[in-house]
DNA sequence: TATTACTCTACTAATTCGATAGACTAAGTA
DNA sequence: TACTTAGTCTATCGAATTAGTAGAGTAATA
């Protein structure tokens, strides 16, 4: 499971998404939007800018701004800046090894199937983009809108 | 990441798989065959028993085994019954749901993608049997004393 | 200079996690 | 029957993590 942390950065960065080439957005239009603790999304935007996701601006009309097109953020980047490395087990992770901590890891059948579902993951988490979801995003709105109006 | 007790838990019964149609395995066997800290792995045995995957035998020769064929105990089941849902998020959950917490999960282009990822651990968790894993074990087992032998 | 808005660090309450301890029960065996 | 073996069950504990709060500080603008 996602902790808290990354699932708000993951919104905060799909709001951000969606007004990109726009004017910079407060932390409180971003906290009150998306509805989620005020002071918590200010470290966790911080978290967001040290990783060169995004860049702020302060003073009056300050704000956050997407530091990149929405084209080149992976979903999969900001999963791992929260939670770590996508393996379910440390013995199937790229980038942390060798803290596997079973007795022969080198001719291991779970360990193979570990790294299978760690690269299920990465599959999907790596090709997706925040443009991608943006896009997903305003096609739902799209079809629910389109329901809505059918409706009356 | 999979906790302590779901990595014991698969060890312990791939352990069981291992030994499918033999005498039961003690706990201590399994314990220090799989290098899993004793009183820990007793829990966790009696997990797996509460959820149906082995059976137990007390006194002299007794001891656990699989209760059903390793062929229809799938690691998925298992990693369910310790870390709960596959899904990252709760929102993405076929068991659990609206838990979201997210101010429009009917039209959020994030909880797709959360799905599409829930959809591809699970294709290879619950494909994967322990059946499974015992022979892609005994294949790196027999590759692995092949190079050892050749370097003799 | 007042206001706006981001920055940084510390803290805390609650929960979870990994593990240990110990008393208890059941099944064989001499 | 008594002893041994081996699983059962519950309580506890320390450390780590998590979610969230608090507050003082800095930079930019009007």
């Amino acid at each position: 499971m996602i902790s808290s942390r990354g699932k708000y950065a993951t919104r905060a960065l799909l709001h951000l998404a969606q007004r990109e080439g726009q004017a910079p957005v407060s932390i409180q239009e971003i906290s009150e939007r998306q509805v989620i603790p005020l002071k918590f999304l200010e470290q966790i935007l911080l978290t967001l800018k040290q990783a060169g996701f995004v860049t702020s601006r302060k003073g009056p009309g300050g704000g956050y701004q997407l530091a990149k097109s929405a084209t080149k953020i992976s979903l999969g980047e900001v999963v791992r800046v929260f939670e770590g490395p996508l393996a379910l087990v440390s013995c199937a992770s790229v980038t942390r090894f060798g803290e596997c901590g079973c007795p022969h890891p080198e001719v291991c059948g779970l360990r193979e199937v570990w790294i299978e579902a760690r690269h299920a993951l990465a599959q999907v988490l790596d090709l997706t983009t925040f443009a991608d979801i943006v896009q997903r995003q305003s096609h739902l709105e799209a079809g629910h809108h389109a329901i809505h109006d059918f409706s009356i």
